[in-house]
Formats: C-alpha cells, structure tokens, sequence
DNA sequence: GTTTTCTAGTTGTCTATACCAGTATGATAT
DNA sequence: ATATCATACTGGTATAGACAACTAGAAAAC
C-alpha cells in the first residue's frame, strides 16, 4: 500500500492530498510561481485515480493558493498579501499587529440614557440605557486615540469597569456566547478641538483622523457604536479589499 | 437527444446545467431554502452523469448559490445583503453611491520616470516608465478631490488620454482583460498643503482625507498606485467588514 | 404506544477510462 | 535560417459505475 496516504483514516484521499500540497509549500519546496507535478504525475505517485487528484487540486485552486494554465501547468500562486485589518481588530489587537504595546486610560463608565444619535444608531426606543465608556487609548506610552464606546444595557446586563478592563469582545463572545458578525465604519478626518488635543497632546485644530464603528451581531442587531478620535501623525487606517 | 442542454455548442455541458439552475432560482422556481431536484434527478434529467451534475452543483455551493446537507439534499441559500462599498469603486462609481454628479479635470497626463516611493510599490527597476495622471475630482460641480494615479508604461503601452477620460477600469478590464484583485488602501488625515488647498477650494491647513490605493492584478502584479486627498467637509470614506 | 430495524433516498468519495484542447519542443521539409 | 508538422506533455470535460455516510420515514418488534 502507498505509504504517502493513509487509507484506513477517516479523512478522503482528496484532503490528504490538499495538506501533502500545502506542507511542501509550506516547506517552499513547490515554490510560488513553480510548476507543482502535473495530475498524472500525482496521481501514480500516490496511487489514486486523477479524478481524485483533481478534487484536491481544485479545492485548492478555490481557495487561491494554485492557479492552473492549460496545456502548461498548475503552478503555485504568490502569497495573498497579508490581511492587517481583515475583520474587526479591537485597539489591542490593533496596536499588536503594528508592534507597539497598547494600554489604556478609563476616562468614564457610565449608564446614561442614550443621546437621540446614539439611540437611531443603536435601533433603541426613548429612554433607553445604554453604557458610555470613554478611554484614552495609547501606543507605546503615548496617547494614540481618544474612544467613545455606547452599548446598549439590555444587551450586556452585568457589564462592569473590570470587564472593560480586559477585552470586551472576548466578554461578549465567550461569555455570553453573542458573535459580531459585521461592522461599518465610517472614516473621515477632522481638525481636533481644544479637548481632544488636550487629552491626545497636540496642537489644537491639528488633523485627526475620526472613526465611527457600527457593529452587528447577528441578524443585524446592533451591538455597538464606537467613536474613535486617532492622532493623524501617529495612525493610518488600513484597509484591503478583495473583489 | 435532450433538447435541455446544447450538445454541439462549445459550451461545457455542467455550464450549461450552472445557466439552467441560476435561471431557476431567478425566476424563484427554486426558492431560498427550498430544495433543488437531487444530483440523480438532475443527471436522468439532463441525460449527462452525476459527476457532470455534481460539477455543475459545486460550483455554486463555491458560489454561495447553493448549500448541500449530506443524506437531505442541496438547497437554495439566502441571497447575500447587499454590500454598498464592498469592492473596488471607482470615483465615479463612488459618487453615483452617494448620490452625486462627477466629473473630472485632467491637469496631466505624462509618461515619466517613475518616482522612487512609486518605483518601489510598483515593484519596477530604475529607469522604468509610468504614466502619472493628476486630476481634480469633482461632485456635484465642486472640487471633491485631487487624485494622482501611476501605472506602469509597459502594462498599458497604449494608453491615452481620451481612455483616461472614459473608465480605465473598464479598458483595463475588458479591452486589455486583466482583472483587478485586489486591492489595499492606507487612509490617513492631513493638513492640505498651498497647492492643495487652492486645488479644492478650501482654506490651507484644512483637515483633508488622504488615501493612497495599490492596486494588484491576478499573482499580485502591482498596477496602480493611486494617491488621492478629498476635501474632508465633504467626503467620508466608508467601509464595511465581514468577519 | 414506544422502540428498534429496515429501506429508500440523499450527498460524499473514489475508480478507470476516454477524448478534447491548449502548449512546448524537436524533427522535418522548405 | 525558417516554417511546418508531429508528438508528447499539460489541464478540461465527461462517462458509468461503485460503495460509504447520513437522513427521514415506514415497517416491524416489543
């Protein structure tokens, strides 16, 4: 029996060819832009039909890490660009990525009645609560943002400073078992007032870069408005797109 | 023969079977959630094997058209919300999002040699040439944005002013058939500079939106590097994330 | 009535084969 | 030297069948 697969596991013949794939190029031994052995080849060297070659050379071809050119090949694609800002990043994981160290200074928790912007953004009815929490958030030491958090009460009933504290989305995730599943944000840039070049120690009417999050959870049901004030010198958004 | 699928034409017979079941769920004969005939069915129907039908079906599970349950059958999945600013919009396209008129001034149009940072992102050898287009966005009759572009001479030996003019994407896409990929833009907030501030009417050191776009073809061939600053009073950048 | 078993139907995996359609290369004819 | 052709590769499409894994409901056993 072929030694390269094992046939009296569980997992189809297609997937281990898929990760046999992905580890040699992994180890670069198929480099990108290399031609990978030809579906004949494979298939006699593991001893399966073509067919069931091409099912895993396809799955792989899907998820863009083969590209094949009739007549010539299958080839191994460049590495997508790295994804910094794919998905919601919180500021922690945020300034990790960019190497710096985060912390934060807790400005305001407070439960208030939510202002008529917050409540149209948050779908609430008059009168109700909401959490209002406001940071200042720095990167390596220094003042990096200011952060408007609003989050509606009856979502996170028991939400205190020291939750706040820690990660929010893990909280909200892992504790109470809610996933965000999407967001909108809006980017624009600003002259900063006397406040927030106080607290972001700038010159006042110096750029800023202002973004306002929207997130959902699922079914569309909003979770939370974020006002973020970043220093322009210190911050540029990234953001990758895939058609 | 089944007069269902066109034998004698060079398209793929799954193609075909593809076409057949869009145009089902189109035309709500198969609804969302309901269930399509099964493969077997198909493949009696159409008279082609089940492989064949099976080609035809995963496609459009890879598509997001259709779900499989093993031992149910495949359904019809819900239609995807509709994502405003998902994908690579062009400023005109951009602008007919927002409701507004466009048009453009064109201040140049040169073939020079590339600057180092543009050289660098281009991925392109001293001495190389690229085209680098300035022009003044407008909205609505009113300055919007200033917007440089830089492509490499030897992707588009031919172009010209009077495409400039029209969509370069759409010459690009389907004179030239590349297609673009991908795409990542680093946004960040200035102070407009003399020039620019004259450029979009508005006073010096106004806050401005500057975002710089790199855009790849298919295995991440740069071909565009694209520097635009927006007046900040009258442009948001919006962006949407799924996780 | 409740539980278990059977059965028919579904998708999932896989084989062995065939022929088509592009590409590159070397032999051959000009 | 330069075309042209033959060939031997590559991936693309398609067949007919087999068995496995899973689901739902009907039939049988209790």
């Amino acid at each position: 029996m072929n030694p390269l697969l094992k046939k009296n596991v569980p997992l189809p013949l297609y997937y281990q060819i898929e990760e046999y794939l992905k580890q040699k190029i992994e180890e670069e031994e198929f480099e990108a832009g290399r031609m990978i052995p030809s579906e004949r080849e494979l298939s006699e060297r593991f001893e399966v039909s073509r067919m069931t070659v091409r099912q895993a050379v396809t799955n792989l071809v899907n998820a863009g890490v083969l590209y094949r050119e009739k007549g010539k090949g299958t080839y191994v694609a460049e590495k997508k660009i790295e994804q910094p800002l794919k998905g919601l990043t919180s500021f922690t994981e945020d300034m990790k990525k960019r190497g710096m160290t985060s912390s934060s200074r807790l400005l305001a928790f407070d439960v208030i009645e939510a202002p008529r912007d917050i409540r149209e953004k948050l779908n609430l009815e008059e009168g109700k609560k909401v959490y209002g929490i406001q940071r200042i958030r720095m990167a390596d030491e220094k003042p990096m943002a200011i952060e408007n958090t609003f989050m509606p009460k009856e979502l996170l009933p028991d939400l205190s400073e020291e939750i706040v504290q820690g990660s929010i989305y893990n909280y909200v995730e892992h504790e109470l078992g809610m996933a965000i599943s999407q967001a909108r944000q809006i980017i624009e840039a600003r002259a900063a007032d006397e406040e927030e070049a106080n607290y972001l120690n700038i010159p006042p009417h110096s750029p800023v870069l202002h973004i306002e999050r929207k997130s959902f959870l699922a079914h569309n049901v909003p979770f939370e408005v974020v006002k973020s004030t970043y220093r322009a010198d210190r911050y540029k958004f990234i953001t990758d797109i895939d058609r």
